[in-house]
DNA sequence: GTGATTCTTTTCCTCTGTCAATGAAAGAAT
DNA sequence: ATTCTTTCATTGACAGAGGAAAAGAATCAC
């Protein structure tokens, strides 16, 4: 683990600060009871925790005060003031860095991309840094400063130690990505994994918020999942969680880069599509768009392509809600846009799959707009600076 | 939930003795300077946790002195006294009656078992009504109270309500079997999932002690598995978890209860291996004993029916190591020994499907004594008594 | 015996969160 | 208009948990 970095600490500084904090954040404009009853706190703890973040500012008073009950002294709610810090979440993929720049509530405010010419971290990392100064200066703009960095890399991530232990996608290997931004820009930096990191802004900001165990599951150029396990995600001994995408369905399925076949991901994921696409129908099928075009047309062989994936989604789903039994699973992903295609199969499959009262799991699907993924990498700056692993 | 039942409370009062009791508890004797480094408390805290748990008798000073560092004051060490409190543990099959007298350290003192004329709940409470009553004349003997008592049942069991939401082998739905077997014995009842009790047993006393994440498979009549996630069980928001049992391994392997093909348990569970060891070889084979004779004489086709179920545990292990990187798989269960004849299988199968680094999971074996599913339902009941969850 | 070393306890002391009482802000009742 | 009722919020006293540091205790080395 790194040496706890010098920059300016939590606004919380008790366990019952941070707890008001962090409620107040997921759960919108509070008035102090609700919070109270909400954290288990008592009221005269809930005044003590927010006065010290009022007064920092990170907590403001009022507004919609919508239906309040006609008798009794008035409430007052208690909101964040989204404002009053700004983080930075940076995403790298194999030929593209999408930068945001996100409030505290982590809505977007600015989002900025450019392509790489390299993957290797000495092409990727000046990139990097100066987008991170470019979005820097954006925020000067706001007069608000920023403080803290979140970069999402695909694969084994080591967030604690903020290492790169091994990314296939980026052919790195043991990149101490923290330490070298953190020298390079000065700002708090968190290195995650991207699911996770897709996973903590669902937990905090999106579907999750509320629930102890819920799990994301992306659909798209690989198929990856989130879990949220007893109010923490889930990271894994060895580096090593929430792969669904290697849940080998059918041994006599496609050969999946793994080394086994019938993988979720050899059959459903971008590229297995459209080999499948490819082989149904002969044609030259070259994009996920193209794919699409077709099955929209009607084309049942390869409506019968995306079928076939949703269901392998699908059981893929039934075996996590068989294993895990959580509240929800969130569909998300790029690959969310053929949903329609699939939409059938996972049902079906996961209504087969699941195992007794298991069916009863919410199963919701969320659009992914592509600087989602860099919004997951601010989350995981915004928490490191809030400090709260718990939630 | 049930109202807190009026019993005499738990012996550690703050969250720092129950912490000390625990580690104590699972680490065997300890210094008081190294509960201290465990748990990160202050050695001052520490002595202020140990005095109280040694005045009730709960901690008791001294023996196993064994090497001993050469200078300075020698340590006194710290253990449980588990003659302290006993507990009984009760597991309810389909056909019988496993009763275990544990004590604090979960230790088997006496254990009992009766057969049972029907599974219905006015056939099987009376006999454990008796089977509890026989065990409390035994506790007489030791001079020592019973603190409490678990029950493990199979099926979607809710712990904190004491109900027995379904079990399929008893045919039991919604049966608050808590509650009834409070009110007969008067003792604290925790009702729980066998699977998830086992699970506790191995978290607190077996191979799971320090880990906050592993896996326990079941080998047997059934497959099964309990899961230990950031130290606490998982025990899934609609009852189902760890049902390892009916992920779908093969869609073109026989057909399983659950309606699907190719569950692990259609191919690994002991019906299973049955049926497949009578058509491969034509024999009226009728138990799994006759099955394992036939395999350890050498033949091929038998040994062939048991590989292929290893293979199906091995993939199965692999998906749940895949999905959440535990530290450690424990294997266990009745089918353990066969192991011989699964091992091959198990260990390749789960070369192969775990993903990356997530092999370097520890998987584990542990012979499981048919007491031991009782056992684990003391544990649940010692677990309840101290009264912490988290470990 | 004296000193060195290490474990354990004691003595303060800080600090967190609760309890119970008080204050504050509205509408309702008189 | 004034008082009452109701609910929200704050205050101040307080209990108690755990930490820091010093003192005490038990052993071996010399």
């Amino acid at each position: 683990m790194r040496s706890t970095s010098p920059h300016e600490v939590v606004p919380a500084t008790t366990p019952a600060a941070s707890l008001v904090f962090t409620t107040v954040l997921s759960h919108g404009p509070l008035t102090r009871i609700e919070i109270a009853r909400r954290t288990g706190l008592s009221s005269a703890a809930v005044t003590k925790a927010v006065r010290p973040l009022m007064q920092l500012g990170y907590l403001v008073e009022g507004a919609d005060e919508g239906a309040r009950p006609a008798v009794g002294r008035p409430a007052n709610l208690v909101r964040v003031d989204a404002g009053r810090a700004l983080f930075i979440g940076i995403k790298v993929t194999g030929d593209e860095i999408i930068a945001v720049l996100a409030d505290l509530c982590c809505r977007i405010r600015v989002a900025r991309h450019v392509r790489l010419a390299g993957r290797e971290p000495g092409a990727v990392l000046p990139s990097v840094t100066a987008l991170v100064h470019e979005l820097l200066t954006e925020a000067d703009g706001f007069g608000v400063q920023v403080r803290g960095l979140g970069i999402a890399v695909s694969g084994d991530v080591d967030r604690a130690a903020g290492v790169v232990r091994y990314s296939p996608f980026l052919e790195w290997r043991d990149v101490p990505l923290a330490g070298i931004v953190e020298t390079a820009t000065g700002l708090p930096v968190t290195v995650d994994n991207d699911v996770r990191a897709l996973t903590v802004a669902e937990q905090w900001f999106g579907a999750g918020v509320g629930l102890s165990d819920f799990a994301l599951v992306t659909v798209g150029a690989g198929i990856g999942c989130g879990l949220v396990v007893h109010g923490r995600v889930v990271s894994g001994a060895h580096g090593v969680a929430g792969e669904i995408g290697h849940l080998s369905i059918d041994p006599l399925g496609p050969p999946c880069h793994c080394g086994n076949n019938g993988c979720v991901e050899a059959i459903a994921a971008d590229p297995a599509i459209l080999r499948e696409v490819r082989s149904a129908t002969g044609l030259p099928v070259a994009t996920v768009a193209e794919a699409l075009e077709l099955a929209r047309t009607g084309d049942p062989r390869v409506r019968e392509v995306y079928a076939r994936a949703g269901e392998a989604i699908g059981r893929a789903i039934g075996s996590v809600v068989n294993l895990l039994g959580p509240e929800r699973v969130v569909i998300s992903g790029e690959g969310l846009a053929a949903y329609d295609l699939f939409a059938e199969g996972i049902r079906d499959a996961f209504a087969a799959s699941a195992f007794g009262t298991a069916v009863q799991c919410d199963v919701t699907t969320r659009p992914l707009p592509f600087e989602e993924w860099a919004r997951g990498a601010a989350a995981t700056a915004i928490q490191s600076f809030i400090g709260s692993d718990t939630h």
